[in-house]
DNA sequence: CCAATCACCTAAATCGATTTAGGAAATTTT
DNA sequence: AAAATTTCCTAAATCGATTTAGGTGATTGG
């Protein structure tokens, strides 16, 4: 039974005043604008006594603003993305912005029709971790005028704001990180769509180590839709064929967990048989056996900048705001049992 | 630069038309109106002409609905929540619902304030994880006659409409499988606050299981803010007394987290110093080592149910709208290597 | 040729807030 | 007591859509 909510017509129609009178109280410009200290008071006495609820998107239409955010990603339910989407739920709710989260499951229309329902609905920023090849769809969403800020993955166009790990970096110090504790065939996992900046990135990474230490790159490439399957194939054949890599650059969180399943199962000891590194360090690592290497992004640092280079969008205050400007934040090498050879 | 979006009214100006008939031609009504075919063209060229994006702020006042249901869980980077909330998404985006996600960090202030916020937001219905321990404020949420389902947790009053996994069952069946594997002394890892159902309820069934089989129940309470800490220093302590239990079930996935780090970390084997079964599966536990014995939850068997009834609520459709039956769903016990003694 | 019918479209109210320009009554000034 | 000021409040437009009751002009019927 949905009874109609109390409106602000309602309060000022059974105290004999003007809605504007009401709207003026309620939002604590009643000094400013002179009103008596006696109305105030019954103003705001009848509001709490019919339990007013100031209908938001009343408001929002009015303001022409929504006090809400949208983060797009590919699945909230990857520990990264949630780790992340909190974060910045965080300081959306201290800003005063809810959040609206969506998933696209790496599917390019998926992200374009997400983008557009947050258009629909108002939101007043959106931070992306974009699956999209090109920007044609970006550039349509800035040409609307609605700030956007790009996390974790970059694109190939330079006009976006955009916060990411130093994954180049990353890949670099985890590769030598392998190679300095005497691994000599390190195997990079990656996977396909290849447009995914961040494991294309740990991929320049991973080459430049090895090449610099004068080792052949060895890249497996995994596509992202049948990782766990795909993973165990590759190492089964790989043993089967005497070919074992003797570490393994595993470049994001889900192949590392493939890869660990595969290792397992094919009863390959880690780190004594196959060392391993994990780009993205999950909780869970710290107390496996082995404890897992890992190369830690900056969640928290990341959902920072992002969101304050949305708010600076937002506000228009900032000398950040119109810029579209790279940050490429710090990672930060974790060094466990994973990658200790004997 | 935000430029104004173009507005229903810019259509029908730039047409001469009332923008009454372009409403009707965008929302399909045109055939029920009568509406000239060659009138429909002009109307849907001009808008894919103007790029016109519908204000769903205004469409939503108008309407009186919102196409938005919040999620409201203690933290949605828990695994747990997180798996949750993808589910949700998935089922909301099907019926044509966003979802605002909100963390309370099992603050009853806080969650207080998020319903609140949502109810501003005339979001259509709430499903939420509820850190409450009784039921004032939400009876105040259902006066106002706005849709609510509890999942995970349940409160002692029995009138809303709530989804949840059989946890006392759960609580037996784990602990069953310890006593059956040769476990004398098995200890219950809780979390405070103790009105949490989940905890309550699967204490409850570890206690049955026990008192069973004859065996004393023992209960370690950890207060949730200092899990790791806690825990750790229990372990350490029994394990300097020589007190330490030969088995662990761990009541949620936190509690297990911080039990194989304080494990770990006081060189105590799990099998063999010690068993351990988690409440809560975990993708990582299956690959560790050892693996970890687990109680499951049908996550995306909550999800469904739960929004299922949240949308017969909506719709004010069938059966189950308003009744506030507790539906309790099967869990799933998963043995592996970290309760198989030697 | 007047009325009825049809095809097609519009005016205006509405959702619930915000805000600006200004008005009426009370008070002070001269 | 008329003018000026102050105090306190209101009317009405506005945001952008939806929807209902009706209106206009052309065609058809008798």
């Amino acid at each position: 039974m949905k009874q109609k909510n109390v409106s602000l017509n309602d309060i000022a129609k059974s105290l004999g005043v003007s809605r504007a009178l009401v709207s003026l109280v309620l939002n604590g410009k009643a000094a400013e604008h002179g009103i008596a200290e006696s109305t105030c008071q019954r103003v705001l006495a009848k509001a709490s006594e019919l339990n007013y609820k100031p209908n938001q998107l009343a408001r929002s239409l009015r303001l022409g603003r929504s006090f809400t955010i949208g983060l797009v990603v590919s699945d909230i339910s990857n520990i990264f993305y949630s780790k992340l989407a909190r974060a910045i739920e965080d300081l959306a709710e201290r800003a005063g912005f809810s959040l609206v989260i969506c998933s696209t499951d790496e599917q390019v229309d998926k992200e374009q029709k997400l983008l557009r329902l947050l258009q629909n609905r108002q939101v007043e920023g959106i931070i992306l971790s974009s699956s999209q090849a090109d920007c044609d769809d970006l550039t349509r969403l800035k040409n609307d005028g609605i700030p956007l800020v790009l996390i974790d993955r970059k694109l190939g166009c330079k006009q976006f704001s955009t916060v990411v790990s130093n994954n180049r970096l990353g890949g670099e110090i985890g590769t030598k990180h392998l190679i300095d504790s005497g691994y000599k065939r390190p195997l990079a996992l990656a996977i396909t769509p290849a447009h995914i900046s961040t494991i294309s990135e740990r991929v320049k990474g991973y080459t430049d180590a090895v090449t610099e230490a004068g080792i052949a790159p060895w890249v497996a490439e995994v596509p992202f839709e049948e990782v766990p399957t795909y993973v165990e194939a590759l190492i089964g054949r790989l043993k089967a064929e005497n070919r074992l890599p003797d570490s393994i650059f595993a470049l994001n969180n889900s192949v590392t967990s493939a890869a660990l399943v595969a290792l397992k199962k094919h009863g390959l000891d880690v780190p004594a048989s196959v060392g391993l590194i994990s780009f993205d360090d999950i909780p869970y690592f710290e107390f496996m056996n082995p404890a897992i290497s890992a190369v830690e992004q900056p969640i928290a640092k990341l959902a920072e900048v992002a969101f304050g280079r949305l708010m600076d969008q937002i506000n228009g205050s900032s000398a950040t705001a119109y810029e579209s400007l790279t940050v490429e934040l710090p990672v930060n090498l974790i060094v466990r049992e994973s990658t200790t050879k004997k």
